[in-house]
DNA sequence: CGACTTTGACCCGCGC
DNA sequence: GCGCGGGTCAAAGTCG
């Protein structure tokens, strides 16, 4: 059969056209574009997929550059410290063994505050009149802590930790190893109290317990009364805030006398037996963790020392808690240097979040360290 | 089986 | 002296 022939201005479109064979062959093409079309999107996937591989990549080093960093920096923060203990004249006494009794008599009372002022407990030491809290190691994802050191003759501090109010567990992690030995309703709180021992406890004596923060603030003679009893040497608790559930309070009291746990020490304890740490990936029942974040991720700490103007302050997370430390004695220099470590946060925050930045940041360290 | 948590019982100081 | 309340102990339970 001859074909019929029209000439358009798109062409010569032959009208004998068989229906089904017009059909089929728009299906071939139509496929073979679908095909091309879905081979360059996939290659396009493909380089996008390669390219946030890189970049996670690069993400990933700077992360273990910063954490090397931050190590590096916590050692020679801690040789200054030593080295400032070995110059000064009453340092290093021998720690009273920890006593049952809750009578205190004078001398433990003397023993023990020379345990606080020779012992650092991990992050705090004392420098001249002014104590100085190092970087608390906040290994608990989106938290923001605060601690606060109430009296510096005192060896009671206090962390405020920001937390899912939804999370029933009383966990603050700081990089140490904790074991629960107590928990307790109290009267004026209905969340429990949880009390928890170092894990390298008898040899170290520190404890803490997770508390409540706003009758902590109402009436801090609470922990004088407490310590006088029990002539501890240390003690944390642990307990959400009446009016801010969101707000676990840790009270520690003492100081360590060994080195913070390694990264790699928590890290087993937490997802090796999931039982070790309280701290860091708790274990059974109400107090067990899900999740096992990094030492030094995300979350931010504030350190301050009420009765010092030194003061290393980030950014409050709540409000009721920023007014209590605004409301203080050094309100000014507080807001001041607040301000400041709020500046550099927030310039940090803004330069990490920027692509280029990172990227020149990488190329450096890592030219760097070809060069090396 | 060991390490750890849970939880009721007990201890002790304080106030009345 | 008694009762209350906070802190600690220790047996039982849990988990890997």
């Amino acid at each position: 059969m001859d074909s019929a022939w029209v000439d358009t201005s798109l062409g010569l479109f032959d009208l004998n056209i068989n229906p089904l064979k017009v059909k089929k062959e728009f299906d071939q093409s139509n496929f073979t574009d679908l095909a091309l079309k879905l081979s360059t999107e996939q290659q396009v996937g493909d380089d996008l997929v390669e390219k946030i591989n890189r970049v996670s990549e690069e993400n990933k080093k700077l992360s273990e550059m910063l954490t090397v960093m931050c190590e590096n920096y916590n050692a020679l923060q801690n040789r200054l410290i030593d080295l400032k203990r070995n110059n000064s004249p009453n340092n290093i006494k021998e720690a009273s063994p920890i006593s049952k009794k809750r009578k205190t008599d004078q001398s433990d009372e003397q023993s023990h505050n020379n345990i606080s002022s020779s012992n650092g407990e991990g992050d705090h030491y004392q420098h001249g009149n002014s104590e100085i809290s190092s970087r608390e190691e906040n290994a608990n994802n989106n938290k923001k802590q605060i601690r606060i050191r109430e009296d510096p003759n005192s060896k009671t501090s206090v962390m405020y930790v920001h937390s899912d109010p939804s999370d029933s567990r009383l966990i603050v992690k700081d990089g140490y190893l904790w074991r629960k030995y107590g928990q307790k309703v109290t009267r004026d709180n209905p969340s429990p109290r949880a009390y928890f021992k170092c894990s390298f406890a008898p040899s170290c004596p520190v404890k803490k317990k997770i508390n409540d923060h706003l009758r902590w603030q109402e009436s801090n003679s609470d922990v004088a009364k407490s310590e006088q009893r029990n002539c501890r040497t240390s003690d944390i608790r642990v307990q959400r805030s009446v009016k801010d559930q969101s707000v676990l309070v840790a009270t520690y009291e003492g100081e360590h006398n060994h080195p913070r746990p390694s990264e790699a020490e928590v890290d087993t304890s937490t997802m090796g037996s999931n039982r070790g740490a309280v701290q860091h990936g708790s274990p059974s029942g109400a107090m067990r963790n899900s999740s096992s974040s990094p030492i030094g991720s995300s979350g931010s700490t504030i350190t301050l020392d009420l009765t010092q103007n030194s003061v290393a302050l980030l950014k409050p997370p709540r409000p009721e808690v920023e007014n209590s430390l605004w409301n203080n004695n050094n309100n000014k220099n507080v807001k001041c240097v607040a301000l400041q470590h709020f500046l550099v946060e927030q310039m940090a925050s803004s330069l990490s979040k920027d692509p280029s930045f990172t990227a020149a940041l990488a190329a450096a360290i890592s030219g760097n360290l070809l060069q090396k």
